[in-house]
DNA sequence: CAACTGGAAGAAAGG
DNA sequence: AACCTTTCTTCCAGT
């Protein structure tokens, strides 16, 4: 696990630390897997291959085999009963006094207005107020973020993902902490269903929640907006170029970690109460249900994150009302910002004192120095019951118990995604030349339906990605039937595993849409940051039938995908290195092989505290006559204290230049007297130096 | 013709 | 504020 820790622009940098495991079969992974899984109880491992490990989840699964369960953090089964709300009622909540207050205000009514008068119409005329901040309504141009694919303000959960990744410290801090506890995502909602269904609809088909649909048919995000903003294509036609307005006052990349949080992810309202793993919504439904009278949530009222802001006690009688979901959302995030598992009890939040209007930063949660999430509850199983299914952040695992849902085949580790004013860039492809293909092992009674939507790869559990979506391929190269739908803004792709396939399925149907970032940035609520968010992982769920009408939920990740034109091409990318751990002293040589390592990148080691600060770092010194295209060796550098009594993790990275940094590895620095017992050849060193040697 | 690809122009953002 | 670099988004041409 931590031998994976990827420190380093946390952004969409990932961090296979934690989930070290790889389930991909064949070629070199499968010694990352035994070298990651073993490095703890055997340190004398002395090679890691880094690439390509599996999910997050799948790594705890194999790992405790228990991690999983812990980070589903709030079971459905246990999560009391909660009140199908109209999102984003819980507007309220926000002191009224500033100007923004106003707006809030006004906000409020409107919405309110709209919901007296009811019906679809009204809901089309809802009025959605524009980030101030961000852009001024007056001077607003046909946006540019028409993309009906947007997540919108509806930025969940998901967007945590968006603004750590820019942001070196927060990175830091991130990283340090996936690798010390196991994020339990506090977002996630259980009573969101991933399972589209007749009943589950309403909430999918939101208007808000776009569906993402090819650009030709749209339903523009603007016509949602406002009538003010209503275009009737997803390419502005009132726009006068070509090109996007720029996004006045979009949220400067610096700036955002201000927004440390983010609104409610995919807190659909209502859970699905169909038991159907079918009914999908499609494109083509959509239209029609696209009247029905439950927007999705939209969490944001203010210009405030929710999830950096403070929740009071002072909720409205009608905020409780009506907005249980909002204050348990609000419980949520102070959860996952501050301590143990998410408490069932909303009412054990703490009470922090009440707003003083004329402090605005009053609001805000202070970003912890370090996270306190609760380890993981070995036992718990990932079953849900059907109608309260987890949500799309909820991480799961790959494996358990008979059951393992497996990446036979890992997609490329880059696929141009499209925008939407272009044509399909295509079906993402495998490593091989393929597909990705995907495999439900140890069940194989019925077809079950495997659900595929493009996640985030940062160091975190892997949620639904802001900026990306997965888009259905149709033609005469798919083989694979497919379904779309859309859950919690997050566009889903159904395809049926048949035991006549042997619950497997090959992935030709996948493509990946970019949305624009000044779409999902200037939403209301939305705190993720698309700028340099490139990497993405494609995600495969599935949920087993049970007996007693559960099911149980298995989630598996694909190794990062570069979804950007050209980045991938130029950052290193660690495959491998060798050794994993060494003496304090420094010493000896170490290989690290890839992509665009060369005998001029540079190596330096560092050390981070939990907060995220840089405590040391050091150029190690190359080895050039050493070094190779893909390949170059260092001298590993003294730790910086010798007398350490324990091992100590630090980090390493590959530099091409000040922008072109590979993602963070950890390196172990063991103390003389540790590092005396290891130095002792063992078979399990040999054997993993002898694979080096061979994928050399 | 539609889908897919690769390249690149120009805008936007960041330094 | 000007300038440079990087990244994003759109457009184009070719398969």
């Amino acid at each position: 696990m931590a031998t994976t820790n990827y420190g380093e622009e946390l952004d969409f940098r990932l961090t296979f630390g934690e989930d070290g495991q790889q389930h991909s079969l064949g070629h070199t992974d499968v010694s990352l897997n035994d070298g990651s899984s073993c490095y703890f109880g055997n340190v004398s491992q002395h090679q890691l291959v880094v690439n390509r490990p599996g999910g997050i989840s799948q790594a705890s699964a194999h790992h405790d085999g228990s991690y999983d369960t812990q980070r589903t953090g709030c079971h459905p089964l246990e999560s009391p009963p909660r009140v199908f709300d109209c999102p984003s009622i819980q507007i309220t909540s926000i002191p009224t006094s500033t100007n923004q207050d106003g707006l809030i205000n006004q906000d409020v009514s409107q919405m309110h207005t709209s919901e007296a008068e009811g019906g679809a119409g009204s809901r089309d005329h809802m009025y959605l107020p524009l980030e101030t901040f961000h852009r001024d309504p007056s001077s607003l141009c046909p946006s540019p973020c028409s993309s009906i694919s947007s997540r919108s303000w509806l930025s969940d959960a998901s967007s945590c993902e968006s603004f750590s990744h820019v942001y070196d410290d927060v990175d830091a801090e991130l990283n340090e902490a996936t690798v010390r506890f196991r994020l339990a995502s506090p977002l996630m909602s259980p009573h969101s269903s991933p399972l589209p269904s007749p009943l589950t609809s309403p909430l999918a088909l939101s208007p808000h929640q776009s569906p993402y649909q090819s650009p030709r048919t749209s339903v523009t995000e603007d016509s949602w907006l406002s009538p003010h903003l209503t275009s009737s294509s997803s390419r502005p036609s009132s726009r006068p170029s070509s090109r996007p307005n720029s996004p006045c006052g979009k949220r400067p990349y610096v700036g955002a970690d201000a927004c440390a949080g983010t609104s409610s992810p995919h807190l659909s309202g209502s859970p699905s109460q169909s038991p159907s793993l079918r009914g999908s919504v499609t494109e083509e439904n959509w239209f029609g249900n696209s009247s029905l009278p439950y927007p999705q949530h939209y969490p944001s009222d203010l210009d405030v994150p929710l999830k950096t802001r403070r929740t009071y006690k002072e909720h409205t009688t009608q905020d409780q009302a009506t907005g249980v979901h909002g204050l348990e959302e609000a419980a949520v995030e102070e959860e996952g910002y501050g301590a143990g598992p998410l408490s069932q009890d909303i009412n054990t939040e703490p009470t922090l004192p009440g707003p003083r209007n004329e402090d605005f930063v009053e609001h805000f949660l202070p970003v912890p120095s370090h996270f306190t999430w609760s380890k993981p509850k070995p036992s718990q199983a990932p079953i849900y019951s059907p109608p309260c299914l987890p949500s799309l952040d909820t991480p799961l695992p790959s494996q358990y118990g008979q059951y393992e849902l497996r990446i036979e085949e890992q997609p490329r580790a880059h696929h141009r995604a499209h925008y939407e004013t272009e044509g399909s860039r295509g079906a993402i492809k495998a490593a091989c030349g393929g597909h990705p293909v995907v495999k439900l092992i140890g069940y194989n009674e019925r077809p079950v339906n495997l659900q595929i939507f493009i996640g985030t790869a940062d160091n975190r559990a892997v949620r639904p990605h802001a900026f990306y979506q997965v888009h259905r391929i149709t033609g005469k190269t798919v083989s694979t039937a497919s379904q779309e739908t859309v859950i919690s803004a997050t566009k889903v792709l159904e395809i049926p595993l048949h035991p006549e396939n042997s619950m497997s399925a090959s992935i030709d149907c996948a493509g990946i849409l970019k949305l624009r970032n000044s779409d999902i940035e200037l939403r209301k609520g939305e705190t993720a940051i698309g700028r340099k968010n490139t990497r993405v992982r494609v995600v495969f769920r599935v949920h087993i039938p049970q007996s007693g009408e559960k099911v149980l939920s298995l989630q598996t990740a694909s190794v990062p995908v570069e979804c950007s034109q050209r980045s991938a091409l130029e950052l290193p990318d660690i495959e491998r290195f060798s050794p994993i751990s060494g003496s304090v002293s420094g010493g000896g040589e170490m290989h690290i092989t890839g992509p665009n390592i060369f005998p001029d990148s540079k190596v330096f080691f560092l050390e981070k505290s939990p907060d995220g600060r840089t405590l040391w770092e050091i150029d190690a010194k190359v080895v050039r006559e050493k070094s190779k295209d893909m390949n170059v060796v260092v001298e590993i550098p003294p730790y910086h204290n010798k007398n350490v009594n324990l091992s100590i993790q630090v980090l390493f990275y590959v530099s091409n230049g000040k922008r072109k940094k590979s993602l963070t590895q950890s390196f172990t620095y063991l103390s003389g007297k540790i590092s005396h017992c290891f130095n002792t050849p063992t078979k399990a060193r040999l054997l993993a130096c002898k694979c080096f040697q061979m994928m050399q």
